[in-house]
DNA sequence: TTGAAATGTTAGGTTTATATTACATAATGT
DNA sequence: ACATTATGTAATATAAACCTAACATTTCAA
């Protein structure tokens, strides 16, 4: 199972979903569905989101048993 | 631009495409198309294959400029 | 040198990621 | 209290990921 720590880093650094977007050139719908776990990303997704978060994207999703 | 070290890593393991796919769950010609950089795997598949060939998944795919 | 295994590649189909639009509710500032 | 902004969520549409099947070519062991 697929997890993430967008919505607690997002937080953290007081972005609203829409600028989190803008930054990574998607709609705030879709980061509002992989903060759900809604679905899986793309790794390119993935890697724009690290680096807008400042954090490795294996610290941003990893997977969990079950 | 995705880049990925995905048949450099396959090949020292000395996994076939068949072997590395069965691992990760899915089909030869997904790996085939990965290798040659068609399109951008799922976080979840890139995550299989950076555990499969032991690496962190940032030194397996990565954004270059251009 | 022959045959099997591995790889390259293409076509057509299904599934899923992502966009667009829309509406409702919650939160925030004035 | 009101207006604005952020978030939740859902419907429909499109693009891209991924599958199956097939055939051609390359590699490599017997």
């Amino acid at each position: 199972m697929l997890r993430n720590r967008v919505k607690e880093l997002r937080a953290r650094y007081g972005y609203t979903q829409s600028e989190l977007g803008k930054k990574v050139d998607v709609t705030r719908q879709t980061i509002a569905f992989i903060e759900k776990g809604e679905f899986s990303p793309s790794i390119t997704l993935s890697l724009k989101l690290a680096q807008a978060l400042q954090v490795e994207v294996g610290d941003l999703f990893w997977l969990e048993e079950e």
